[in-house]
DNA sequence: CGAGTGGTTGAATTTCTTCAAGGCTCGTGG
DNA sequence: CCACGAGCCTTGAAGAAATTCAACCACTCG
């Protein structure tokens, strides 16, 4: 059922090889990664469209992501998929598992990144803030989800490629990148499916944004011009009445 | 910002009168009913359309639905609402702000119902398991969030209103209660909010799935005819190509 | 009994999807 | 080095699904 071939990668065996302590020009980081960048994690390379894990398979731990973006999906018995959120440094993957034998969803990286395999039965008893933070993150993750299910559920397309580009980098601005520059890591179809919109649907979108001069697109570069502008087209809506 | 004028409701002082000792008949209960029956909590009565909480107002507590149906619901800044779920016996109110000092929700009671007020951070201490139950109540929610996000981005119309019904059925059926045939509670235009659909297009798939032969409707009572065939028509997907 | 809330149905309209065709970019192999 | 193919992106035109608007009914509550 889960072919893991592609599942092989690189693990440095036990801890940290010079070159990957944390980056000097370090931002911001998580209250997370602060917790653990100490500790002799086992830390995992993926390239683009590695899986950390896919639904299904027995869930060992939690993943701290330490660089790249990955999707989480979801799957249902009749093959619709639904991608759940694209995740950046300093998110965890396998959050939504805690409580089961398997993991619940797919994880996999959308270009280079690293993770890190946090023993979470073992932070529990020894680290007394973990369990803390692990509630907030599960929390922040429903009101997450909860955010994109009002979006979706009451804007137009356009306006949700907007929130969808605004929510990216505001994501990114806070950890230290340009907040009006950005590269989707993700296709077209990736973004469609996770707004619930057709490919197409989004093209038009982007396409229409950049008419109005709100951004700027050069295949995956997105530049934001004119962020209020984007912004305000999020509050004109459909639910109008 | 917040009126309360509406939230004043009857509180029992301490502890228990005997006619609020688990009914006899009591069915399968939830874990952490089963967990907490015994303590002396703080039980709360409400009526129809009393709020148990609101966005925005301080947090003290966890509720624990005991009796009623209750919604929560999310509203963005400039007025767009969404309702995130219709809550049974047995679950939680105020999970997804664990880590905040006030509320990220409303939760209002659909019909008479009432909740006990769970003292979290002293049960966390006192109640080993408390901490794991949460846990698992948290990482559920969010599952389900998913769960719905993929029926609402991939089902058409009139299969989300049966994807509906039969989690409906299925819930109630957990809780004791005949699997065929329920009450509604909330109203066409709350279940169109939940699933993203306008109030008459609930209707209009209510009535045609009734005239499939699959539902019976009588106002909000509702008996599923044919199970099987109403599950049915959720694989036959709008996500066929 | 009358008003108000909630529910139902029809017809017109809009938005998004579907289908189709073509272009761009990048990596691979000749 | 260039050609070629695959994957991804873009745009147009036709079609479908759901929304909007409007009217009306049924039941309940004061």
């Amino acid at each position: 059922m889960f072919d893991t071939h592609d599942v092989v990668d690189s693990r440095q065996p036990t801890a940290s090889t010079p070159e990957f302590i944390p980056p000097a020009q370090s931002p911001p980081l998580s209250a997370m990664e602060a917790l653990v960048r100490a500790l002799p994690l086992q830390r995992r390379r993926l390239k683009a469209k590695q899986y950390v894990f896919r639904a299904g398979q027995p869930r060992h731990t939690l993943h701290l992501i330490h660089a790249g973006v990955f999707k989480t999906s979801v799957l249902s018995e009749d093959g619709r998929e639904k991608i759940t959120g694209f995740r950046l440094r300093g998110e965890l993957l396998g959050l939504d598992a805690l409580d089961m034998a398997t993991y619940a969803c797919d994880a996999v990286a959308l270009d280079v990144g690293e993770v890190w395999e946090l023993p979470c039965a073992h932070l529990r008893e020894t680290v007394p803030e973990f369990q803390e933070l692990l509630t907030a993150a599960l929390a922040s993750e429903i009101r997450r989800d909860w955010g994109w299910m009002l979006a979706l559920g009451t804007l137009a397309a356009e306006q949700r490629v907007a929130a969808f580009l605004l929510d990216l980098t505001a994501r990114l601005g806070a950890l230290g990148f340009s907040p009006l520059c950005m590269t989707l890591r993700m296709t077209r179809a990736d973004v469609g499916n996770f707004l619930s919109l057709q490919l197409e649907t989004v093209v038009r979108a982007l396409s229409h944004l950049q008419a109005l001069g709100l951004i700027r697109i050069e295949r995956r570069e997105i530049r934001i011009e004119d962020p209020a502008g984007l912004a305000a087209t999020l509050s004109a809506s459909r639910a109008c009445h």
